[in-house]
DNA sequence: TCTGGGGTCCTAGGACCC
DNA sequence: TCTGGGGTCCTAGGACCC
């Protein structure tokens, strides 16, 4: 048996917790820049505000029934989420960090010894006492059946937010009623093409194609799907995350950039925190990839999108080689007279950091930063993120992200802490 | 004025090898 | 009537997830 616990709005439920007052009121919490709305309380949702809906052209609702408004605060839930899949934890042998708001439990056997209902409120009623974030549990024989299970527990209250799935009767009679699109892996195209061409609007309708019919449309990834929701467990539960294979750092910014030495800085930074990144997984990269793009929404402005690829003599994880190339790369692509909204910066061609191939042709040692890269890393672990760094990235910050609406970092900083009078 | 930022896996086809 | 048969690697594109 698996379990799927949800943090139910995660984004909104964080920022609730810091302000009690928000609750039963609608709340939503946008993009990076301010940009789309990425959460949304239930109330919020109630008002009709959709997913991915642009802040913008939200004002009037806004005003009229007076929704908090929230920018993106990643410190914050990304420690509110270290506590949640903490507390989970407690109660598995082995848990799977699914995505910042979501966890597989391994639930092998309880069934012997618990009753899984009452398991599930036991977790619930914990996780959300000791966090202030609640939850949803969905359990079942299989992940993407866990996956079922967990939606109907959110959407239908019957359930109290635990919703077990643990017969075939059960199975079946939640199946039938289960929209095709809801079902994880099955996406937009995928959920049209089932509806249209072959009539089939529920998970049950699903199951009952053909493995043939299936395995044409949609592959074994298809197939696979099948047979995790007539019970046959194929997903098996990750507890240790592989490193990465690409690593991508980008960011539009507050304002358009024109000159090449803001959007060098803009570079130098993605590249040094992608190098970062690269060392806290223990790895090294021997590609890199810059991209620099206009604002495609402005069809007036002339529009250019170009990136460039790079290859790195021998893998590496300094941000002093990293920020050197991507800097090679964005000054191939820099033309004058475009106004750039975004640029990035993504390595790829992973390797682990002790299985580098060194270059025949080069005689530079590839280690030959390790010890300053320590030493960084050490001083910005001890005084706070990018204390120190690299002097192309520039203090300018003339590119920085928009976030008119942001809350403290109330768990992470000393100088943030709540102030209670 | 304003439109996010990350990732993964699979498949088909072309070029090449013996 | 009757095409050889077995591989690998790489890339682009398409689907999906949160």
């Amino acid at each position: 048996m698996f379990a799927l616990v949800d943090c139910n709005n995660f984004y909104a439920s964080c920022e609730r917790v810091f302000n009690p007052t928000l609750n039963g009121k609608p709340i939503v919490v946008l993009s990076n820049n301010d940009g789309c709305v990425i959460a949304r309380s239930n109330e919020a949702k109630l008002l009709g505000i959709p997913m991915g809906a642009v802040a913008f052209q939200l004002k009037e609702v806004i005003e009229k029934h007076q929704v908090k408004v929230f920018s993106s605060n990643y410190t914050l839930y990304g420690d509110m989420s270290n506590r949640v899949m903490t507390e989970l934890g407690k109660f598995t042998p082995e848990i799977e960090i699914y995505s910042i708001d979501e966890a597989f439990l391994d639930m092998a056997g309880f069934d012997r010894y618990h009753n899984l209902i009452e398991y599930g409120q036991k977790i619930k009623k914990i996780v959300t006492r000791n966090t202030g974030i609640p939850i949803s549990i969905g359990i079942a024989p299989t992940k993407a059946l866990a996956k079922v299970a967990n939606r109907t527990a959110k959407k239908n209250p019957m359930f109290q937010g635990v919703c077990v799935l643990d017969s075939p009767e059960k199975i079946t009679e939640i199946l039938v009623k289960f929209p095709i699109e809801d079902v994880w892996g099955i996406g937009g195209r995928y959920a049209k093409m089932l509806n249209q061409q072959h009539q089939v609007n529920t998970a049950q309708d699903f199951i009952n194609l053909s493995d043939n019919l299936i395995q044409k449309k949609m592959g074994v990834v298809g197939l696979r799907l099948k047979k995790e929701l007539l019970g046959f467990s194929c997903l098996k539960l990750e507890s240790i995350s592989p490193n990465k294979q690409n690593i991508c750092t980008s960011r539009s910014f507050g304002e358009m950039l024109k000159d090449y030495a803001p959007l060098s800085e803009a570079v130098a930074t993605f590249a040094s925190r992608c190098a970062f990144k690269l060392r806290k997984q223990g790895t090294c990269a021997k590609t890199i990839t810059v991209f620099i793009t206009t604002n495609r929404f402005s069809e007036k402005e002339p529009q250019y999108s170009p990136s460039c690829v790079v290859t790195l003599p021998t893998a590496s994880n300094s941000s002093i080689d990293i920020v050197e190339y991507s800097l090679k790369a964005l000054q191939r692509i820099y033309r004058k007279g475009y106004k750039f909204k975004k640029a990035g910066v993504i390595v790829s061609e992973i390797v682990p950091k002790d299985q580098l191939q060194t270059n025949l042709f080069e005689n530079k040692n590839p280690k030959k930063h390790q010890d300053i890269m320590k030493s960084l890393d050490t001083l910005n672990n001890w005084y706070g993120r990018e204390k120190v760094r690299l002097a192309a990235t520039g203090t300018g910050r003339k590119w920085k992200l928009r976030q008119e609406f942001k809350t403290k970092c109330f768990t992470t900083n000393w100088e943030e802490l709540m102030e209670v009078r």
